[in-house]
DNA sequence: CATATTTAAGACATCAATGTCTTAAATATA
DNA sequence: TATATTTAAGACATTGATGTCTTAAATATG
């Protein structure tokens, strides 16, 4: 997989946080009632969400009525963000054959062109924002079922 | 990462085949010198070149003078069969989400994008056979140190 | 203040990928 | 035939990612 699966439940509930806001006109969403949609274990997806609030991507409060919130309006926070978080920048930095150094100096049969491609998955990532993914989300899937 | 490391491991073995048999002229090269040559644990070597002799891209043969060596000439193995083989192809049909479904009839939010890039991720690994990596390979690191 | 709700923290369990080791089978050659 | 070389097969160990569970802390509300 690209993404590790914690990485993806992580962006998953970015997307459904942002779009419970705009719904429901509420600021803090539980997890629990994230977790159920997205299919995911509650304590799992709240390990995970609380590496997002150490980054400051995400801020949660205690509590009846609290639950995560996103610190910034979606369509300032890209896709990529969440990603470092969670797995880190090592894919778009390292060899496709896991060669320890990968550089132009250094080059492995692929090199150039996995470098090409890396860009551009990185450009996928940093392009798009939560609010790019949100808007028209009836159509989409998040849930997994 | 994108390939598994088992992966990574099986396609350097390959192209180092390739070399080794255009360099020395031998038929069969020892799996025990491969390992050494990339840095790889013998053992772990030999049960992943397995998957590739049962596969047919790789024939061994047992004994002094023996080792592994590929079944047909490198300009005629593509990369995406040693992948394949490996990982699987998984990769190239599966949600950069994980979502268990990856359809345009029931697309995540970033669906469309993501379809485009792993085409090109596949692109590279079915235009680019043995032969094309192991080319020009003196510049080339394959070893890991 | 008592209770219910919610996240925080961390111990513990499970699983798949990776890696190690031992024994068996095949083959060449002296 | 005896010995050395080499792959095959499978048991076992290690590790990191994933997942579960329990207890603590914070907060709202009656
Ligand atoms: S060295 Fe392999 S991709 Fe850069
Ligand atoms: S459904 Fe997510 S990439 Fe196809």
């Amino acid at each position: 997989m690209l993404l590790s699966k914690s990485c993806t439940y992580a962006v998953r509930a970015a997307l459904l946080i942002s779009k419970k806001k705009i719904d429901s006109g509420r600021n803090y969403i539980p997890v629990s009632e994230l977790a159920k949609e997205l299919d995911i274990s509650f304590h799992f997806l709240t390990k995970i969400l609380q590496k997002l609030t150490e980054s400051k991507i995400m801020n949660s409060f205690r509590g009846p009525n609290g639950g995560i919130t996103l610190t910034r309006s979606p369509e300032k926070i890209k896709i990529i963000e969440i990603v470092d978080a969670i797995d880190g920048m090592k894919l778009f930095e390292s060899c496709i054959f896991g060669l320890p150094t990968c550089s132009d100096d250094h080059p492995c049969p692929l090199h150039k062109q996995w470098k090409l491609q890396r860009i551009e998955i990185l450009k996928l990532f940093k392009t798009n924002t939560i609010h790019d993914l949100t808007i028209n989300d009836d159509e989409f899937n998040l849930s997994g079922k």
